[in-house]
DNA sequence: AATACGTGGCC
DNA sequence: TGGCCAAGTAT
């Protein structure tokens, strides 16, 4: 085991993470690997999103579906409905498909390998990876943003991100060891995420600061170079929040497909580029005493949308391609976080209301 | 290979 | 306060 390998390890022994989904180094030591369906579930559930906003997901999805077997032959809404507020949907389309495929194919069991696992939906290279290294002790290269700034760090790297990766992936693969690599990675991630931060890095607690050749320079914190950033631009359009008297609003389903996919939402115009700002009623699901409500803005990854809301009291009757849903029960449906901002701005209370009964 | 894909927190 | 960032994947 080389140099880096053995003091990350003695550094993670003692100042690691206790996290829901993980086994710590002292139950580990007895031979105790964590539940694959744990590791998979918390990796899918961490992909761009943080430790903290993903905690109380994974608590709900483990008590309602505790084995890989439940999440199969749970309804898709459900899922959809319990993943609602985390984002990039995408993922919990390929979760539950990829359930799916493990019950069947697999007798709800996870693949011990890099390439059976990277061959399910929704795991590529790094949760392959994590999942091989975490779950089944394999010694796989585990690169995730935490990583490519340690190691940028570590070797100060001056090519950019992306093109710095297959670099920062030989760097990774030369020091993970063939002991403990699962540690190893979680190792190399709390230290990227306590210590050698984007901003402001500990390097004076860090277990590698006498070989890290970043803080032997002068700013060790302009590591990992990346490349500039594409603009974003706005987008507007409008939102129609349809009540009814019995308190009942318009929902519907938005395809499969692209943002937001197969989430629920008020009835929309299109989100355009046009910066005229003009946002009439004309496009509005049907005829009513539309009142305008003003604005919500909601920053995407690639562009930002403002949204101006329209609100109809006393609105009634069938719409084809929506249904009526009852205030109340908005909790239980897979409404996207600007969803909820738009409805809000028209029903200030609407979520209030379905928390208040259950 | 470059782009689409959410959300919330931080300074 | 606006830009950056968070355990990336699919196409």
């Amino acid at each position: 085991m080389d140099h880096f390998a053995r003091k990350l390890l003695a550094w993670y022994d003692r100042h690691h993470r206790d996290l829901p989904w993980r086994v710590g180094p002292a139950d580990k030591a007895e031979g105790t690997l964590p539940d694959p369906y744990h590791v998979w579930l918390s990796e899918i559930m961490l992909q761009q999103t943080t430790v903290q906003a993903v905690k109380p997901y994974f608590d709900k999805f483990l008590a309602r579906w505790p084995r890989v077997d439940d999440l199969a032959a749970a309804d898709t809404d459900a899922v959809m409905a319990a993943w609602a507020g985390l984002g990039y949907y995408a993922r919990a389309r390929n979760l539950k498909k990829c359930a799916e495929v493990l019950a069947r194919d697999h007798g709800g069991r996870f693949p011990d390998t890099f390439d059976d696992l990277k061959a399910l939906p929704g795991i590529g290279d790094y949760t392959a990876a994590a999942i091989a290294a975490i779950a089944f002790d394999r010694p796989e290269a585990v690169v995730d943003g935490n990583v490519e700034r340690v190691v940028t760090r570590l070797f100060a790297i001056e090519t950019p991100l992306p093109s710095a990766k297959p670099e920062i992936r030989a760097r990774t693969k030369e020091m993970t060891p063939q002991e403990r690599p699962g540690d190893f990675a979680q190792a190399m991630m709390d230290l990227g995420a306590t210590l050698c931060t984007p901003k402001r890095p500990a390097c004076v607690l860090c277990p590698l600061r006498e070989e890290c050749t970043a803080l032997a320079g002068d700013d060790p914190q302009r590591f990992p170079l990346k490349m500039p950033k594409a603009a974003r631009p706005v987008r507007r359009g409008a939102a129609f929040v349809a009540e009814t008297a019995d308190r009942k609003i318009l929902l519907r389903t938005r395809t499969e497909k692209g943002l937001l996919g197969g989430m629920a939402e008020v009835p929309t115009t299109g989100w355009t580029a046009r910066t005229d700002g003009e946002t009439g009623t004309d496009a509005a699901p049907f005829a009513a005493d539309w009142r305008s409500k003003g604005e919500v803005v909601h920053v995407f990854t690639h562009f930002e949308l403002r949204l101006a809301v329209f609100h109809a009291e006393r609105a009634e009757g069938p719409v084809s391609g929506g249904r009526w849903t009852k205030i109340a029960a908005l909790g239980e449906e897979a409404l996207p976080s600007v969803m909820k901002k738009a409805i809000t701005q028209a029903i200030p209370d609407a979520f209030k209301a379905s928390r208040e009964r259950p």
